[in-house]
DNA sequence: TTGAAAGCGCTAACAT
DNA sequence: ATGTTAGCGCTTTCAA
């Protein structure tokens, strides 16, 4: 059996009181004391067991995480290294991580409202901000805390951090006019997402500044997979005015929009310009390399974690609200239009 | 604040036991009891304090998994589709999921330890089994329950999920050789890795069945990534005699080593053929798409994941060492060699 | 500087 | 069918 406290005090010859207030480092314990509880500790092999200790101090130091996954095949790598993040940044600060998955929908708010009502965390994350999300209504109407990575409109005060796409956007159209392609169309995933949205508006006000308008009929919505990207890249090559350049709002997007480019025997970067979001390591390894803005998500986790731990430790933020500035990171799926 | 049981028990005037009996649904409560408590609980949104409960019982109801992170930029496609495998199948059954992040080293088996004498986690898994693996030692030892998802050599009685990944290179090898390669190279990351092991063992039988000898130094070692696929196919495409076929260990590899070919102004499919292994969903959309071993990571997540529960639970298993068959995806990556 | 005792919210053995 | 009581392992008044 794993010791507990009553095995060290009765090994010193303390009281269980003694061996609590030596081992937190209190100040009313002798020297001697400490340094003899700590010795018997460290012997023993004890770790305080974190459900007593938590049910006691009415905390959990666990930070938890609910991915939004979405069918079998949840392969997405920003899950991945966005969850690395957390979990690097959470272990420095003592706290653990519990994740759950649920399906968007009806179920999603039984699941936050399970693991808040049940004691399981002390605070969430959340990821992939939704136009009208209901997740972020309900921590916010009971007052649980959580932080954002995105933002979310007409919610202006939640605490969050997010890059600015809008920003890089404008950046991807300014590259791409300054190529000098006129025709740009844009795959995007459905709009509920709130960066769906900054992108779109992004790319709007950047064309509109060069005098150009992106048409509604223009903007093709799929899902956000490297499927997503092909089946609706597919559609605009079709087009009998088909676009010179394909902006999609993320890499696996846009490597599907690369293959099927590429399977309809054109050549990406001459006949049809391609750009993503986000910068996954993948993006370097297309054929050619892919033009995209780079998102930091690794750090983005680190900062989002850091940030709720701050809060339920209830050490004011000099920050609660973070907006990244994005770059543009100029690779060869993009190029002059052939006239 | 959340209604305890205590709340429950003044408002429908009865004992705090018969209360916590009665949401148990135990025999000895009347029906009328059970259902004026049942409302009442309903009612007030009563949800029961896990760290409370769990206490009580000596048990977490939480499966541990730490995943073994590699550098600031972890975005394997392989991980979330993994622990999305596992978090669907355990909340199934009720339990939750304790993620910590840790690179593999000294530092691992700590994690470990403070996890299982903390008394988070009832059971861990175990991912990417290594050669020579101390996680797996140290659970052992203890007697710490855990399933993994690879095998051990020399440790042949561990419950694991694993493919027969001799038998998927053994498919490459056969079709490779069908397609008339003879000069055949290989990407493959550390052998401390036992699916490095077992795969580069397949392949050597693989060709040896048709007399063909892999040499040593035509096997290049480097990192589980595109980088590492591309650095090392572009060694071998110096190479003066350089190999028709390269055989990448797993489709990130494989991805990179592609980009290599193609920035070497080579043709995938012709002047060099290259497979995978896995059938990540980006593996259908390289360009030519890839030819690899499928593998069912998502569905593997759940298994493990259901295996140690009922171990856990102490529901005797009717198979603790399950053996996937493997299936070869046929795709473009590959071709006759030219002459 | 130390210890006794209460209690976090829950379950279960033992009464009744 | 229900209640009393003890206790999971820990922290924290309060008293000495």
């Amino acid at each position: 059996m794993t010791p507990s406290i009553r095995d060290i005090a009765e090994r010193v010859g303390k009281s269980i009181t003694t061996v609590s207030r030596a081992l937190h480092d209190y100040d009313d314990v002798s020297p001697e004391t400490k340094e003899l509880v700590r010795k018997a500790a460290e012997e023993m092999g004890y770790i305080a067991n974190r459900q007593a200790q938590l049910l006691r101090q009415k905390t959990t130091d666990t930070i938890g995480f609910i991915l939004p996954t979405f069918g079998p095949r949840f392969s997405d790598p920003f899950f991945s290294e966005f969850l690395a993040g957390i979990g690097n940044k959470a272990s420095d600060y003592g706290y653990d991580m519990l994740v759950s998955t649920c399906p968007p929908g009806d179920k999603e708010i039984k699941t936050y409202q399970y693991e808040v009502q049940s004691n399981r965390v002390d605070g969430f994350i959340i990821v992939r901000t939704r136009v009208d999300d209901a997740r972020i209504k309900y921590l916010n109407s009971i007052d649980f805390p959580f932080v954002a990575f995105g933002r979310v409109p007409g919610m202006e005060d939640i605490p969050f951090v997010d890059e600015n796409s809008e920003l890089g956007m404008q950046l991807i159209a300014d590259y791409l006019i300054g190529l000098g392609h006129r025709h740009i169309a844009c795959i995007a995933p459905s709009m509920e997402y709130t960066f769906a949205v900054h992108r779109i508006a992004g790319l709007k006000s950047g064309l509109r500044s060069h005098g150009i308008q992106l048409k509604e009929n223009e903007i093709l919505t799929g899902d956000l997979t490297e499927k997503g990207g092909y089946e609706r890249a597919m559609e605009l090559i079709r087009q009998k005015e088909r676009p010179t350049a394909i902006v999609a709002l993320n890499d696996l997007m846009a490597m599907g929009a690369i293959s099927a480019i590429q399977d309809s025997g054109l050549t990406v970067g001459k006949d049809i310009s391609v750009t993503g979001f986000d910068n996954i390591p993948s993006a370097a390894y297309t054929h050619p390399p892919l033009t995209t803005v780079s998102q930091p998500i690794f750090q983005i986790g680190g900062m989002v974690c850091e940030m709720l731990i701050q809060m339920v430790k209830h050490i004011p933020l000099e920050n609660r609200q973070i907006l990244l500035k994005p770059s543009l990171i100029e690779r060869l799926s993009t190029g002059a239009p052939i006239k």
